[in-house]
DNA sequence: TTTTTAATAGAGCAATTGCTCGTTTTGAAT
DNA sequence: ATTCAAAACGAGCAATTGCTCTATTAAAAA
């Protein structure tokens, strides 16, 4: 199954079967990513270690903070010596950037598989959808982003915010084409959907205790943005006539 | 005015005509809140430093993060010396610890101010909005607050997250009031909620480029709210008939 | 097995951190 | 003007940080 012929209201499962990032192929995405800058040639222990060190990067950042996240730490989580972890990374600030990287370059490549859909709101849940359920395989890496953006290098610094950006404005446009909505309605209709959005990474925590699963989460997003649109016709028609 | 004799659809201005918490008694508060742990006696004096203090750390914690802010960087910033910031803090963590327990404070002070309203899709209107418009006047307390409570001593460190559940169970217990919609749901919108409303604060930096108010912020919340709940009644209803 | 290369180990370095403490300055009461 | 506690100062301390570099081990090639 590829892309093209997902329902649009497709489910987790679903998802998974047509997207070409699951779990394993993450680390040789990084690996092939980041090629030129780890010294360690041999593919099979730099795929392990790899893996190992951004578990446990995520793990300690994403508990205590990355900044207070010491390489001693990183070691001993590891397994890993300090010699040997500079075997796969040029600096600690450069780690964050791989991580920088992943993520803009997944977020990108989702964003350009549903430009297809031709009606306007099956293109907003579509892309409402993707987003949740990538966050889904992705959840460290994005919460990661969201949280320590502040602390990267000038470079990264604004890739969580352009990237926020492009889809709000996406969704926004989008919502322009169904006509009758104003553009602050258009423009704050977008900024919502990034807010529920975000929500299923960011508080993963609080979803996981209360065994949400990705499908039920989805479908009331959804659900609460048609609502909203729906009613925001219904009120200028109503204006109209 | 009293906070019982604010409209449903309240603004920003009606609400901060009642609030006892505007940006100058902040530091009253916080000086008093804290009294028995600042070292300095004169009243105006230590106002003044507090205040330079605190929103020096915003400043530099807000855009840096708070670990890899040094207390070097915070006197540069306030004018003090190292002697003389220790005058108002005991420690770096306790910093930290006052404006968690500022947060938690206020919080919970609103969340009581509207227990006297009834219906409960206007109680939920008037909760999103006090949130809003608190969040307007303290905005950098809530963002630091959300982005380095996990660099808190274990004390501080569920505040935000407590206080969160709180309102979100708050909200889907007045949703289950309303009857017709199931506990998922009902959960799920108060999860909602408190993602819409805290994007305010959180993306702070988006809706002041884009010349937002809070009140067409507000609109825009209980709008959606109001919609999605409207629309889940009535998807019962046809299910009943 | 021997040789050679790739990968890991971990003590050590310079820089920075949070914090202390003896000294100096300030400002109100005398 | 004099006094004296309250407040501010800032050099200095121990601990920790990111990172380097040589010694050692593991693996591959001969």
């Amino acid at each position: 199954m590829k892309i093209k012929e997902l329902p649009v209201h497709f489910t987790m499962a679903q998802f998974c079967e047509v997207t070409p990032l699951d779990e394993t192929n993450v680390w040789e995405i990084l690996l092939k990513r980041n090629a030129d800058r780890i010294g360690v040639k041999r593919r099979e222990a730099a795929l392990e270690n790899l893996q190992k060190i951004f578990l446990a990067t995520f793990r300690l950042a994403n508990s205590v903070g990355f900044r207070e996240m010491s390489l001693r730490d990183l070691c001993r989580e590891t397994g890993l010596s300090m010699g040997g972890l500079y075997g796969y990374i040029e600096s600690k600030d450069q780690l964050a950037s791989m991580i920088a990287d992943m993520v803009l370059y997944t977020t990108e490549m989702v964003q350009e598989w549903f430009e297809h859909v031709a009606d306007p709101l099956d293109h907003i849940e579509c892309i409402l959808r993707a987003n949740i359920f990538l966050a889904e395989t992705l959840q460290p890496w994005l919460y990661f982003m969201f949280l320590e953006s502040r602390g990267l290098q000038l470079e990264q610094r604004d890739v969580a915010k352009t990237s926020e950006l492009n889809i709000h404005t996406h969704i926004s446009s989008l919502v322009d084409k169904l006509g009758n909505i104003n553009q602050v309605q258009g423009y704050l209709l977008g900024a919502h959907c990034m807010s529920l959005v975000q929500d299923w990474h960011l508080k993963r925590w609080k979803f996981r205790s209360a065994n949400v699963s990705p499908d039920e989460f989805a479908g009331s997003v959804v659900h609460m943005v048609r609502s909203h649109i729906a009613q925001m016709q219904r009120v200028t028609l109503h204006l109209v006539n």
